[in-house]
DNA sequence: ATAGGGTTAG
């Protein structure tokens, strides 16, 4: 299939092919790296010339060929190559599981190892990390509970990457105990396996317990790797705990390594989550000046930092740094850029970059969903979310309906708006969560049907929080209900009586479709603690 | 065949 089109091109490469005498390195050498650029065009072209010469069903070749087209995402093109090769063949199984596992293709990869057990096959010491991997990614406990059990049946037990593999699953199914256990459970523990679990007390939220067991396994003789270092100063910077990152960077360098593109990045990212932008920029700089160069992760991690028109400058130079180096196309990179110039009110700008997008995923899909919305391109919002329904490349998540949601409520839909809450719940089983009950409170409250926002609220299997009330104490301002902006103001006082002042704040930006992005820095404020309380004053200045 | 950093919302 993928051969016939482009023989025009196969001769001529045939050509540089041989020069190269065509050997097998060459050949796998070149797979690798049309992999690694996403050169799709020119690994089919390879690939077509190894069909010619009658190569490409060697297995050896063949193993390559899916793990290139898996990491080009060219999933069905992968599988096809797979099934070309016996089935009695274990390799083909490892391989395309392994190659599922590694670029991101975890339910794939869990089925395809359904239906390995289904036609008959044991699961081996070689497949079952892949497995593992994928069902730690995907948060599939069970399933990763019945792995362990095929594990101790077959003594895989003693081979460290099973077990590593098995430790990083429990950890990312955030179940520490059991990973601790298993850990505790080996006779040579190994890097790797700590590692794993170090990632496991971080994801739990117990950063300093990861260092107290990276002390106390260097006691033991364990020697920790940037690896270790790196989970730790991800762990600390996301708590906002600039000290422990020094310190952390300080231990690193007395066991005489250095910080790597991974360690900034950790840090930057924990900066501009914490929103110490200013810090987060200067650290970007420090990190070129020391030379090295940022990847498509720094940049996805510094760009919301500059998704204010004061920062968009330095938003703009980045953008041409992705172009120039090509991670433009990076799908992390491509969404921070959309909702980077959506935020700034450059819908123009996101609107062309989304257009351009050959790959998108969800997060795509909802940061210009979001910029149609917030910025009052409410019928564009409402076309996109129907195409992403339409054109079923991605299913809508529960962002995806807060954002046509938003839209609705901003364009004054209700009937839509309501169809939408519905389907949410009916066709993507997605339960309602606060800001789905704001938005509708929002939305009905506009409308002036008080009494069905107020009935909503009541309903609600969850409490109802700030937003909620202040939507709904907005909407009894905009419509002088003195009555029912009562109950919201007493609801609101209630709530958060140490900040009274900040939910009167946040409902008059809540009410106010432009200012949605400062939300952030709102809450920013209120998590300093510096907003004086003015109680009682001015929320029912309805007259 | 296993371990580290990333984008949207609140």
């Amino acid at each position: 299939m993928v051969i016939g089109a482009k023989a025009t091109r196969i001769s001529t490469n045939s050509i540089v092919y041989h020069s190269f005498n065509g050997t097998s390195d060459v050949y796998t050498k070149l797979l690798e790296a049309y992999a690694q650029n996403g050169a799709l065009q020119s690994g089919k072209t390879l690939h077509a010339h190894l069909v010619i010469n009658g190569l490409a069903q060697k297995t050896h070749f063949a193993s390559k060929l899916i793990a290139f087209y898996a990491e080009c995402k060219q999933l069905s093109h992968a599988r096809k190559l797979f099934d070309k090769i016996p089935q009695s063949n274990i390799r083909r199984w490892i391989v395309l599981i392994g190659a599922y596992a590694r670029h991101g293709f975890y339910e794939e990869a869990m089925s395809v190892f359904s239906e390995m057990q289904r036609e008959g096959m044991k699961p081996n010491k070689f497949v079952l990390p892949s497995v593992l991997k994928a069902c730690g990614r995907f948060g599939d406990f069970r399933t990763g509970e019945i792995l362990h059990g095929v594990i101790l049946k077959n003594e895989f037990e003693f081979d460290s990457y099973v077990v590593s593999a098995l430790i990083d699953m429990y950890s990312k199914c955030g179940k520490v105990e059991k990973a601790k256990r298993v850990f505790y459970g080996m006779v040579d523990k190994d890097l790797v396996a700590m590692n794993a679990l170090v990632s496991g007390y971080l994801q739990y939220g117990i950063v300093n317990d990861a260092l107290v067991l990276v002390e106390q396994m260097k006691v033991q003789g364990m020697k920790p790797n940037v690896v270790t270092y790196n989970t730790l100063i991800a762990g600390f910077s996301q708590e906002d705990d600039q000290v422990m990152v020094c310190k952390v960077i300080e231990l690193m360098h007395d066991d005489g390594l250095e910080q790597d593109v991974v360690s900034w990045t950790s840090i930057i990212s924990g900066l501009v989550q914490n929103f110490h932008n200013k810090e987060a920029f200067g650290m970007f700089k420090r990190m070129l000046d020391v030379g090295l160069c940022p990847t498509s992760a720094t940049i996805s991690s510094i760009l919301p930092a500059c998704a204010t028109v004061a920062d968009l400058m330095l938003g703009k130079e980045i953008h041409g740094y992705t172009v120039v180096t090509g991670i433009e196309k990076d799908v992390y990179v491509k969404s921070a850029l959309i909702d980077m110039y959506a935020k700034c009110g450059f819908i123009s700008e996101a609107k062309e970059l989304f257009s351009k997008t050959s790959e998108r995923n969800s997060v795509t899909w909802n940061s210009m969903i979001f910029g149609y919305a917030n910025h009052g391109y409410c019928s564009e919002a409402i076309e996109l979310f129907n195409q992403m329904v339409r054109e079923e490349e991605r299913k809508p998540d529960h962002l995806t309906f807060t954002a046509a949601l938003t839209a609705c409520s901003h364009a004054r839909m209700v009937q839509f708006g309501e169809s939408l809450f519905k389907m949410m719940q009916d066709k993507y089983a997605i339960k309602p969560r606060l800001e789905h009950f704001a938005c509708m409170v929002d939305l009905l409250g506009r409308a002036g049907k008080l009494d069905e926002a107020y009935n909503l609220i009541q309903s609600m299997p969850i409490e109802p929080d700030l937003f909620v009330w202040g939507a709904f104490l907005g909407a009894c301002r905009q419509h002088g209900n003195m009555d029912l902006a009562e109950i919201a103001a007493k609801q609101l006082a209630k709530l958060e009586p140490e900040s009274a002042g900040s939910s009167v704040l946040l409902s008059s930006l809540y009410a106010d479709a432009s200012k949605w992005a400062n939300v952030a820095k709102v809450k920013r404020v209120i998590k300093k603690k510096k907003l004086t309380k003015f109680p009682g004053c001015s929320w029912v200045d309805v007259a």
